[in-house]
DNA sequence: CCTCATTAGATGTATATGCAACTATCCAAT
DNA sequence: ATTGGATAGTTGCATATACATCTAATGAGG
């Protein structure tokens, strides 16, 4: 490991989009896990939680689309969901595709963590003061 | 689903930091990813790849600080690592520590896929316009 | 009608990640 | 020196994620 190689790699990691973002990511999804956790709910299945209510109804290809996962990582998350009773589906014409919405009391739930929801927002917003403004920045759809 | 709540849920959507971040992360990770899978390297093992040389000894302890990872993530990604020969480890005088260094082969990846970091940083800056000033906001440690 | 490419989802497999609990070691207070 | 708490790392378990492949259903050309 000759200096200039190891002064290259410092370089690297500073500079290295994937590197901060990621960090960035884990640290920031810890609050919201956090917050979330005495209702047992993880923060993927928040965001999962709230995209299908947004829509109303939802077919699982546009929360591909929506929140850019993969199609098998929606599928298994939507099952532990439905297993705990948030989510219901139901059969489209299109004997391929089907419907996803949430039961009564996934609904209760929404409402049921929306404060802690906003806690994490306020946990975020004052850890990563940078956060409100780049908000922004990030693309949504 | 009420049409209220139905536009609270599009709210939150809207505003949740997490929701916004998460799904950055995974856009931008996949396009590193695409870049390193040639090499059999993944994004994560790329972060710590670059940690360890920039640091050119370092303890596990450091990188779970450094990178914001729990200590059993570091642990089992570092063995995949050693398993494929890029990362090797040397003893401490206290037994409960060692310390990490990359193997010559690790030292040879890092130096070959460093084009291939710098075509995903062109790909994330070409994409996501706003990641160039916005990785200045993000706090490195 | 057929057939074949396309599409939506599900399933197999692998990595990434975190929490809880465990082990081994160290250190400080007595 | 002994012991009890702290520390570094590992292991058990669960969720999150993606790629490849498979299945079922659709739809467009012939």
């Amino acid at each position: 490991m000759t200096a200039h190689s190891k002064k290259q790699a410092l370089d690297i990691a500073k500079d290295c989009f994937a590197v901060r973002l990621r960090k960035l990511h884990r640290e920031v999804s810890g609050l919201y896990d956090d917050r979330f956790r005495p209702f047992g709910l993880t923060t993927a299945q928040f965001n999962l939680l709230v995209s299908i209510a947004a829509h109303g109804e939802v077919a699982p290809k546009q929360l591909v689309e929506t929140l850019s996962l993969e199609k098998s990582t929606v599928s298994r998350n939507i099952e532990k969901m439905q297993k705990n009773g948030w989510v219901k589906t139901t059969p489209h014409k299109d004997k391929r595709r089907h419907l996803l919405a949430l039961t009564d009391a996934g609904e209760a739930l929404l409402e049921k963590v929306t404060p802690a929801w906003q806690q994490a927002q306020e946990d975020a917003a004052t850890t990563y003061h940078s956060l409100k403004s780049m908000i922004k920045d990030i693309p949504l759809t």
